[in-house]
This record gives C-alpha cells, structure tokens and sequence, in this order.
DNA sequence: TTTATAAAAACGATCATACGTTCGTATTTA
DNA sequence: TAAATACGAACGTATGATCGTTTTTATAAA
C-alpha cells in the first residue's frame, strides 16, 4: 500500500501528540512503544517517521509546546494589570483554570523531564524557571510596595507554585466543588499567607 | 555455577530493595528491566526470583513498604499530643522532614500508581487516604475547638498536603535554606492559612 | 481547464537487541 | 540432610529505527 486517501501532514501529526499524550501518561516514556502509538493513530510503526524525527524528539515536542503555551497564556492574562494583588489573583485563577484541564501534560512535564536528553532538558527547565519567575515577581513586587509581609521570596514561590500544581493531581471536575470555589478557597488561602 | 559464598537472602533483597527505588525513579517502572536491576545488585536475572514474586510485586513491595512506614511514624509522632495547633505543628514538621529524605519514594508513591494490578492499587489508596485522613482530623479538631477557621477542610487538607510534598521536589539539602527554615516558613504559612 | 511533476504520506519488510519468566542443576548454609 | 541461593540457557515476543516503494496531494505551466 501507499499514501492514504484524505491523508493529511497536519492533522495526523496533531493525532500523534493527542495518543502521544496519553500514552506517556499511562505508561511513561520509556515504555511506551512507538507500535502502540502508531496503533492508536492507525498507522504503521515506520509511517510515524513522516511526522516526527525521534521518540525523543515527540517528547521533547510535546513538553517545549505545553511549556510555551503556558508562558504565552500568563504573559496574556497579566497584560495590563499593575497592582501586585490583582496580578496575584489573576496568576492564581489563571494557573488553576490552566492546569486543571491539562493534568496529562503536568505530569508528564514533571515526571518526565528524567527522560529528556541532556539539551532539550536544560531549555525545558529554563522555560519552567522563566514561568516561575512571573509569580517570584509579583510576590517580590508586592513586597516593595508594602502590600505584602513575605519571609522569603523564593521558598514562597515554590511553596504556592507546589500547593497550585499539586491541587490538580486530584481534583475531580465532576466532584463536590465547583472550580469558582476551588479558585475561591486558594485564593483566600494564598492572601493570607503574603498578605500584610 | 551456583550459590555463593557468603551468600544471604536479607542482605540480597535489601540490595534489590534499594536498587530498585534507583531503577523505577530513573527510567519508570515499566521501562526499568529485571536485567538491568540484577545486574546492579550483582545477579544473573533468573536469581532474583528467589526473592521476588514477580516484577509487579517489587513495585507494590517498594510503595506499600513506604506507605506503611509513614503511617507508623505519623502516629509515633503525633502521640501525646492533643492540642490541635501542636498537632498541626508536628505533622508540618514530620512531614517535611520525612518526605525531603524519602524523593525517590515520594516520586515512586505517586507516579507509578499507574503501573500497580488493581488490588495492590486499591490497597495503597487506602494507605495514602488514611494518612490524609491525619491531616484532616488534626483541622478538624481544630476548627471544633474553634482554634482554626477554615472554608472548606477537605480542600484545605489537600492544598497544604501538595504544598509540603511538593516543596520536596524541588529543595536542595545542600542549598540556601536550611531544613530548620524550611519547616519554620511553612510552619507560618500553613498557619496564617487556617488559624482564627 | 488540463497536464506534468515534485513533495508528502503511507506501507510492509527488516535489523540486531532486549524483554519477563521458567527451569534444571550446582553449591553453600543451617 | 534439607533448605536456601545462585547459575546459565531457553521461551516467544517486542523494541526503535531504516529503507525502498507506492499512491495521493499540491503547485504551476501550458
């Protein structure tokens, strides 16, 4: 056989990240083979080398867009807002809505990072640090403007990025509290720990 | 060939213990092979079934052996105490401290759920809601006692458990912080999140 | 509008290597 | 003397990647 008919670059390789996503997810990278990626698309193993140049680089690929997408989605919501505690509320809300509807690709980009080569590791890490820059700033800027009593900055940072993040590994969207309250109850959890 | 000298079954499953906790957190449980673990401990792959059941059994072994010790120390550390503000106090500081010993552990306990049979998975959900529920009781008592206010109990229980573990995942021994102001930073902000 | 042609996208076969587990056997320890 | 511990060979199956080939699609000239 050949090329099918209604074939398409775009959309098989969209195909692609989407079973490649969940196959990392539910086995890990290492383990999940590229024959049962190429079954889950309906293609053969080698048909997959049309789309992508490596395993490594699929991986790659599908972390570097998750990254990207997210600074660019912040840079987005932020735009605009001056006074460190609406930016604070507005990171807060933002990063829940955000990784809530992506858990696949939180998990894999924490978990997975083991699995990136050398190079593509250390640009992953540089956009994750840039992402955790944005919320280092406003605590930092908050500070300066006396709105906000921080101990330390950095521990801060992580420590909400860690209670944000971590809230996603089990909410459940069909369970008992709805995302405006979820939004709701850090909000207020955050505000009291910076707030003066 | 065939036994060693010097041979003994304790000594050799604590190697395949330890040598696996290395293996999983490396590479995944799926992708970690038996070759590659017998080979780290110094066997040929057929000798590890002496002490093994079965590739599945280590794994569950490896988490419910880690469950089943943290649930041991929760309790002696928390036994004697009956205000709920030491309670809370003590938990923040064992948790921290435990957990920033154990990553591999850590990492293993909740990235490779996946990867358990349904009855050992069963099994080791029941361990992680029971130590939760540790939590849960000591903001409880709390809040009956009118020490603590908090909105919602459950949501909270899960906010401050991902915030401390998470913290774990990021923090260097060797690093600027030390664990005493690690434990005191958290200590306050779980604090200024749910005292009255 | 038709035709020529290059690029894109798929197939199916193939490579050497690695997988978890079982088994019969040999040696050491209790 | 029996149990414990290790070896080494073997089982069928799966691995990531490459290759030559074939068909479809897109582009642009006629």
């Amino acid at each position: 056989m050949s090329r099918t008919a209604g074939s398409s670059g775009k959309k098989t390789l969209a195909a692609i990240r989407e079973a490649g996503l969940d196959l990392v997810h539910e086995h890990g990278f290492e383990a999940m083979s590229l024959r049962q990626l190429a079954a889950r698309v309906g293609l053969q193993p080698g048909s997959l080398y049309n789309h992508i140049e490596t395993k490594q680089d699929l991986l790659f690929d599908l972390i570097h867009n998750h990254m990207v997408t997210l600074l660019a989605s912040i840079d987005a919501e932020l735009e605009g807002i001056d006074d460190p505690l609406e930016r604070l509320k507005a990171f807060i809300a933002f990063h829940l809505t955000y990784h809530i509807e992506r858990k696949r690709e939180v998990f894999i980009g924490s978990s997975e990072l083991r699995s990136l080569e050398p190079k593509n590791h250390r640009k992953i890490v540089a956009l994750r640090k840039s992402y955790e820059e944005r919320l280092y700033e406003i605590l930092e800027q908050g500070c300066a403007q006396r709105l906000f009593k921080i101990e330390d900055i950095r521990v801060s940072t992580y420590a909400i990025l860690a209670m944000l993040t971590g809230i996603c590994t089990w909410y459940d969207a069909k369970g008992r509290v709805d995302r405006k309250t979820l939004i709701d109850i850090h909000t207020r959890l955050v505000l009291q720990g910076v707030l003066k």
